[in-house]
DNA sequence: TGAACGTGAACGAGCGCTCAATCAATTATT
DNA sequence: AATAATTGATTGAGCGCTCGTTCACGTTCA
């Protein structure tokens, strides 16, 4: 083993130096400084945003933004993990309604891409940044990002089968999560091309058809 | 008009304030240090390359760089416009092949896929930079990104009503040339995980019956 | 009064870019 | 042929500046 790599230490979140005693009050400014970031960072990406203007956003001075932050990657991953946890939860939401008899891939197609739709600066920024977080951060959210992708195959492993579901083969299964977590993030990158042909729900329409033709 | 824009001049490539007399010269080594700006911003991304570097890799000092290129954005504009020149002539000849009786859309498919296997590096890299292109060259570069989604269509377009091929209405045509492009792209973006599971060329199959299903 | 929290001037590493100096080759002059 | 003059090309130290980060010094409040 040459030039001796780190011990493979488990990978923690970023924890902040601080002389702050009381957590919670660490906790619910960190939170608003991520929120005041995310803005700045879809206004102006990522290298443009200064660590002044996140305080001054923020409504702090840099001196306290350094005691809720250790740096601005670890800001940056915060930052990543956050929207990923928002999308996260929007589309399990999403795909929790629909359950019961309109558990149809049709309507977690469509709770999906509205999702995309609606968190569409999102989705741009976190394909944007992710390039400029240090390594041990970088597996750990597109690990995340692939989770989305699971969802749906483990979404229609669950229905294959089913009803009036055909089995689908597991490299079937694959590529269909694949395309649909594919198909409505392209939306997200193209959408001011794609509005001038397409509504989001005419985009939706054929896109379902489209996937449903692989399968059935 | 509030805040008088810039008169709409017309956008041409950027001009170098050179000394150097020989226009030959000054193209040779200009395609010379482009070459050399792309590997490096394929293995360490657009900030953390610095010019110093650049010129180095080229074989110059930093001072000879800026004889041939006159700013780090123009270089930059510059490595997007010859890897989108690459890619269009890639997929060009590729669909050039598929001439005659194997124009079929299953060939087209394929060819293009095979493009961008071969040169997913550079499509990331593409995704990844065009975010730092000043304006007036990011307006361009999005253009003709659009371009080769319009090689598609109209390629769809002569094929509609062909042969054994039925009559496609303007907003599928639309979505399948979309659909081409993104999914052959979003190979080189996910290759890494979708390499455990595919090799390209079971990639390529189901993709391909899966855009064919649309049309058929 | 002292513990908790906030501040912003100061720091210094690193960047893109410039330009006075130099070199190598060619041309002109003796 | 030998020397001088000219010119195109090359160089790299250094300028001006930005930005992430720190820390000595306030301020607040119990």
């Amino acid at each position: 083993m040459a030039k001796g790599r780190k011990k493979k230490s488990p990978v923690t979140d970023p924890e902040v130096p601080t002389q702050i005693k009381n957590p919670e009050l660490v906790q619910e400014r960190r939170r608003h400084i991520i929120d005041a970031t995310v803005t700045l960072f879809i206004a102006h990406g990522y290298h443009k945003t200064t660590t002044r203007m996140i305080a001054k956003a923020a409504g702090f001075s840099i001196g306290s933004l350094y005691e809720y932050v250790s740096s601005k990657e670890d800001l940056l991953y915060l930052v990543c993990k956050t929207i990923h946890e928002e999308v996260q939860k929007a589309v399990e939401e999403a795909l929790a309604d629909s359950s019961g008899d309109r558990e149809l891939l049709a309507e977690v197609i469509r709770q999906y891409f509205k999702v995309c739709d609606n968190m569409a600066d999102h989705i741009l920024l976190m394909y944007q940044v992710t390039q400029f977080l240090p390594q041990k951060w970088k597996e750990r959210v597109l690990v995340n990002e692939l989770n989305i992708t699971d969802i749906f195959i483990t979404t229609l492993a669950r229905m294959s089968g089913k009803k009036n579901f055909p089995v689908l083969e597991t490299n079937i299964l694959n590529l269909v999560g694949h395309n649909i977590s594919v198909l409505g993030q392209m939306w997200a990158f193209r959408r001011w091309h794609l509005k001038k042909r397409f509504t989001i729900d005419e985009y939706i329409a054929i896109q379902t058809d489209f996937i449903l033709g692989l399968i059935f």
